[in-house]
RNA sequence: GCCGGUGUGGCGAAAUGGCAGACGCACAGGACUUAAAAUCCUGGGACCGUAAAAAGUCGUGUGGGUUCGAGUCCCACCACCGGCACCA
């Protein structure tokens, strides 16, 4: 494609000039801006000293930075970056102090591995990989702050990396106050006589770092042991590769401890839906029961008596405790404790010959051959605590050790899994359950329904709802001491310590007491950082020993202290990166407390400029009130005020607002509600509708809009809303205190009775999005839009984009570390990333696939089914003759579209073909690389084409085509602002000079003679304010794409104007510039001054307002619908009243025609947008 | 199996319950050109019409429902994508 403007001279020329000016440099509290810096000049700031108070509202906006692999930058990464950049320029304009970070996650196995194979140190690797992405990504122009750079392998990060493990490792969990506390208020147990070497084992039996002999997950290719979240399926994360149980003595970090935390605290944040019910799965929460069981020898003859000394007790977990009367057997793990003590002699050998056959079996074995279960008796017998029922115990690896208490009570009625066991071993299978369909067979059915066959001599739950029976059997297992309410996780403890040589090494050494012991001690502070020997083989060992051993004049320290030698995983350093962007520089510290509480907005708010007319008193109340933000994505949440907060706030204020409610915005900015009315509705199926008084038990509403009908005008002049739709659940309509402005919000979430007086909502089941405001006053409208993106920051990262592959592993390992460093008062918030989006992966480019028979003769892929991806091509089977057909890929060209398919380019066009979009991926050879992309049509082409190509968080093919389309769309704006013969003189020029003075031949560019200095016509002022409106409404909900296009229309539209008036074309270039801000810098500068081309940056230009007054039409094109169909369209003045529409109606000809001969029922008119007469 | 997400032209997509398909790609026709590229203009969901129009009918995965009006809200289902998967 032939070069639209010269963007291979201006792109690099602005990123060298943003470069040396420092224009994206972020400013800590404290810290002086040099002279001249347009943040300074934009903010008032020149020649002081910035401090919190004076600098403006910050925005951190954070990419997750990358592992720099060896393949450079694929078109992923910049998609991500390209949406941040966007909106750190679009902030910086709004007037926000704007961090926006880059680092390298260097850590990892590929540059080992390379270093096994060519004894390359791994430092030099990583080196090389970090330059190449370096100049990849500093191509792209975004605007980091290079400054705060951070590389993980650096030991001026990685000293605070063990820094934090220190901490850690001196911390225990205090779980009366559920957070982590130093060892210093760690108590002994009650218990005399305890050695040194007995305290020592306690302190660290409860650190948060601990070493455990566990089985673990042992990689033999890659001679490590692995986290549990980097085993998929029975293989490595990486290399995929298997992984075997093994026994191996391991660093942990105790994130069990936060399990519940982690959970809760998903709530308050703002991630995608989807996001956070992976975390939530992973964590794995079940409310249930522990109930014990007796074992008792006597229950067996009297001849193998003598084997039994003891009672024993098996404690289970269930979640069904309601089935306990369904209980015929019991199954423990193979790996149980307690299965010496019980096994009968008869059943010793077939017990241990099991045992050694699982234990034989891989992960993987143990997982994918689990269709037939097995297992085998072990002769003794529990006593069902409710009824006395001797039940058989076996065990059987489909019980899992590491899970509950590693021994369950199986109901084959109401079990799948005990089900398929006990029809195999012919175990009873015994009903306690009724579904709530009689039709329903029991056998099988898990779900809940009314307990039958309940009773024993001291407990009966026959007759009750699944509910109530778990509640009443519990609470009488407690009562008896035979069991308790629990809650368990499937989180496991963090396995932390990795057989690696390229790996942040652990600040520990190993010590002998007087009796020969070995304990662990934290190297001293000071001594920080603990770098790693220098090796000449980094092969790892088959026998787990880490190559670090090797080095033993590094291990070896005087008096026999040895150090640590496993090394820690990858995951470490991304866990605190983003602290470190803070004050990377800082080398006494990890971060300054002062700049963490001003990045992290946890410093005294500051109140929006906009809202000055308001009474400043409520609001400063309304602030006051709500401290923990509560909104995620879709769904604002109401909170009432907590009473002692409204109290407290009473004194201050006199101002009583118990009765408030408070919804953050996805802008974190507060609004206060005065409920007027709560309405209930229609009782739902299964579960009970709220009732009015329900809602003041809620602890939060999620609230969900719906139909919303003009209720006309009350004594206030006030619009009143009114809903007349059935809906199950309830309304509120509620006033917005500081506005004013009504609000109605329909809740059609139901709950569920729970044991307690509290109601809970059922989790996630709101449908609706946020209050809904009367759109019947326009003034209203605007002031809410207008007051969204204000000046109010929000808790942690503002933003935070990346992919969806770090769901559970990266995000949820900071969130711990977080949450650590929180306790221990090092941070100021309790999470670390507020709001996080995913981008969608981007797919390759589209392929066609042609099939073909044995014989070698193409078939139409309309005869074709079951077609499956087979690596590299397409494989399918022939509808009518069911033969195999193979697919072949080919050319674009070789295909021609015909009607909704595309057919083989042969005569007849009867030959259908195949497409699809893959993965991008080496071996298929579709992979995109960004520098050709860049190299053809530039880096401004590139980043817009990323976003226009579909909402971020989609999977969206790759498509050439697409960017020469946004690349023509640059040139067309190059060309509205440029003279056309002073760009033909420069082409020539270029052509025949020598390369060096290229760029100042740009200066030969002229302004296009069409811009003047004229005020704007109100067409063109229309024109340009939609275009503002739009933008910046897509900006703060990152819809790019739809921001992208209404810039076209704009430039589109102005094209064709014979005079450009120059103030309207310099907003639209602010508008333009965070999407392409090479191109916007290079005509900005034209624009700004010809004769002074070093004229600074438009990146502080303030963002242009958006002024309502000139969208205003005169006349309107209304449509007038019959019965809902669109007839005509009736051009009408603006202000005309529900009458003159409804006169000018049923006076059109066209609709004349549909109204013969029929009476008119009704006619709807909204004013200013449409008309629809119902006939009957 | 469980959980979550998504289904709209040939393709990427857009639409506070109110004119479905903005914007872009691909395509077709035209202008400019010796020609091509680039650029500019025009067209476009399908069907039925017609010399060409106009008018009309059907259209947002499927089937129901609510509503004057549904891509959008409710119920049931189907397909695809992602995650988890013997977690009691």
């Amino acid at each position: 494609m032939r070069r639209q403007y010269p963007f291979h001279l201006i792109e690099p020329k602005w990123q060298q000039f943003w470069e040396k000016e420092q224009t994206f440099r972020a400013w800590n509290p404290g810290e002086k801006i040099p002279q001249g810096h347009p943040f300074a000049q934009r903010h008032g700031l020149e020649n002081k000293k910035a401090d919190a108070n004076s600098l403006p509202p910050k925005f951190y906006i954070l990419d997750m930075f990358p592992y720099p692999s060896g393949a450079g930058l694929h078109v992923g990464h910049p998609e991500g970056y390209t949406a941040t950049d966007i909106l750190a320029r679009y902030r910086r304009a709004k007037g926000f102090n704007v961090l926006h970070p880059m680092g390298w996650d260097a850590f990892g196995l590929p540059a080992e591995q390379y270093a096994i194979k060519t004894g390359q140190h791994p430092r030099k690797t990583t080196e090389e990989n970090i330059a190449n992405f370096k100049r990849q990504i500093k191509s792209l122009g975004f605007s980091y702050d290079w400054s705060r750079e951070v590389d993980t392998t650096d030991p001026k990060y990685f000293k605070w990396t063990q820094w934090i493990f220190l901490k850690l490792y001196n911390s225990w969990f205090n779980p009366e106050t559920n957070k982590a506390e130093t060892m210093e208020t760690l108590r002994f147990p009650p218990k005399q006589n305890m050695t040194e070497a007995d305290k020592r084992a306690y302190r660290d039996s409860q650190r948060l770092a601990y070493v455990a002999e566990a089985p673990v997950n042992w990689c033999e290719e890659l001679g490590t042991v692995l986290a549990n979240e980097e085993v998929i399926d029975g293989k490595s994360d990486v290399g995929g590769f298997p992984v075997v149980r093994k026994p191996m003595r391991q660093w942990m970090l105790r994130i069990t401890a936060y399990a519940e935390r982690l959970l809760n605290d998903l709530e308050g944040i703002d991630w995608s839906h989807s996001l956070k019910e992976m975390q939530r799965n992973w964590l794995g929460r079940s409310e249930g029961a522990e109930i014990a069981f007796e074992v008792r020898h006597n229950t067996f003859d009297s001849k193998e008596r003598e084997f039994f000394h003891d009672t024993h007790w098996l404690t289970v977990f269930t979640t069904r405790p309601d089935t306990l009367f369904g209980a015929t057997y019991m199954v423990l793990a193979p790996e149980h404790k307690i299965l010496s003590q019980i096994t009968t002699p008869k059943q010793k050998e077939a017990v241990e010959d099991y045992k050694s056959f699982v234990s034989g079996k891989s992960d993987l074995e143990r997982t994918e051959l689990a269709k037939e279960k097995t297992g085998v008796f072990t002769g003794a017998y529990a006593l069902n605590p409710v009824n006395g029922e001797r039940i058989p115990i076996w065990i059987a690896d489909y019980v899992l050790a590491s899970y509950g208490t590693g021994a369950i009570m199986a109901v084959p009625a109401h079990d799948t899994r005990d089900y398929e066991f006990a029809t195999k071993f012919n175990l009873p299978i015994l009903q306690v359950v009724q579904p709530p369909n009689p039709k329903t067979d029991w056998r099988g059915f898990v779900d809940e329904g009314i307990s039958v066959n309940s009773s024993g001599p001291e407990i009966s739950i026959t007759g009750l709802p699944t509910t109530e029976a778990k509640k009443k059997i519990t609470d009488w297992l407690e009562a008896k001491s035979l069991g308790k309410k629990t809650i368990n996780y499937k989180l496991r403890d963090w396995l932390f310590s990795r057989q690696r040589y390229w790996g942040e090494p652990f600040p520990i050494v190993w010590k002998r007491d007087q009796d020969g012991k070995l304990f662990h001690e934290a190297v001293p502070e000071h001594l920080l950082p603990v770098r790693p020997p220098n090796l000449d083989d980094y092969k790892p060992t088959s026998d787990g020993r880490p190559p670090l051993a090797r080095a033993t004049d590094w291990v070896k320290l005087a008096n026999h202290v040895e150090r640590e030698t496993n090394t820690m995983p990858q995951w470490a350093g991304s866990c605190w990166y983003y602290l470190r962007y803070l004050d990377s520089q800082n080398s006494a510290r990890p971060w300054n407390n002062l700049v963490e509480k001003y990045w992290m907005g946890t410093l005294e708010p500051r109140l929006p400029e906009s809202n000055q007319e308001i009474d400043k008193e409520i609001k400063r109340v309304v602030d006051a009130a709500i401290f923990s933000p509560r909104h995620s994505r879709r769904t604002a949440i109401i909170g009432r005020v907590p009473k002692a907060v409204a109290a407290m706030a009473f004194q201050v204020s006199g101002l009583n607002i118990e009765d408030y409610f408070f919804r953050l915005d996805s802008y974190g900015v507060r609004h206060a509600f005065l409920q007027h009315k709560v309405e209930a509705f229609e009782k739902p199926r299964g579960q009970r509708a709220l009732a009015a008084e329900d809602f003041y038990k809620l602890p939060a509403v999620y609230a969900a809009p719906d139909h919303i009908e003009d209720g006309g005008i009350n004594q206030l002049g006030r619009r009143v809303l009114r809903f007349h739709k059935r809906i199950n659940g309830i309304a509120i309509v509620a006033e917005e205190v500081l506005t004013g402005i009504k609000c109605l919000a329909l809740q059609t979430m139901f709950v569920r009775e729970t044991a307690g007086d509290e109601l809970q909502p059922a989790r996630d089941t709101a449908i609706g999005v946020s209050l809904s405001t009367a759109d019947t006053d326009r003034s209203e409208e605007k002031f809410i839009s207008k007051n969204s993106p204000v000046n109010q920051p929000t808790l942690g990262v503002d933003l935070y984009v990346g992919g969806t592959e770090h769901a559970v592993l990266h995000l949820l390992y900071a969130r711990f570390w977080h949450k650590v460093l929180f306790d221990l008062g090092y941070v100021s918030t309790p999470e670390p990333f507020f709001k996080l989006v995913n981008q969608g992966l981007i797919l390759g480019e589209m392929e066609f696939y042609i099939f073909r028979d044995k014989n070698g003769e193409r078939v139409s892929a309309a005869g074709i089914v079951d077609i499956e991806d087979a690596a590299e091509t397409l494989v399918g089977k022939e509808k009518v003759t069911g033969a195999k057909v193979v697919a072949h890929k080919i050319d674009a060209s070789e295909v021609e579209k015909r009607g909704a398919f595309f057919c083989w380019k042969n005569p007849d066009l009867d030959i259908r073909v195949d497409f699809r979009c893959f993965k991008m991926s080496k071996s298929r050879g579709n992979v995109v690389n960004p520098d050709d992309v860049m190299g053809e049509y530039g880096a401004d082409a590139f980043r817009l084409y990323e976003m226009f190509m579909g909402p971020l968080e989609m999977v969206k093919p790759w498509n050439t085509k697409g960017v020469e389309g946004v690349y023509r769309f640059l040139g067309r704006v190059w060309r509205l602002f440029v003279d056309e013969k002073s760009e033909t003189e420069f082409e020539q020029a270029e052509s025949t000079t020598e390369a060096q003075t290229h760029r100042e031949l740009l200066e030969k560019i002229q302004l296009s003679a069409a811009i003047k200095d004229v005020p704007a016509s109100p067409s063109q002022l229309k024109a340009l304010h939609a275009c503002i409106k739009k933008v910046t409404e897509d900006l703060d909900a990152l819809r790019f794409n739809t921001a992208i296009s209404a810039l076209m229309v704009f430039v589109n539209d102005a094209i064709s104007w014979e005079t450009k008036p120059v103030s309207g074309l310099r907003d639209f270039l602010i508008l333009l510039a965070p999407f392409a801000p090479h191109l916007s810098e290079e005509v900005w500068q034209k624009l700004q001054n010809p004769r002074h081309p070093q004229s600074v940056s438009l990146s502080y230009h303030p963002w242009p307002e958006f002024d309502p007054a000139v969208l205003i039409e005169d006349t309107l094109e209304i449509p007038v619908q019959v019965n809902g169909k669109l007839r005509d369209r009736l051009r009408v003045a603006a202000g005309a009243t529900r009458e003159q529409l409804e006169a000018a109606s049923l006076a059109s000809e066209k609709i004349k025609f549909f109204l013969e001969g029929k009476a008119v029922k009704k006619i709807v008119i909204v004013p200013m947008r449409l008309v629809n007469i119902v006939l009957e």
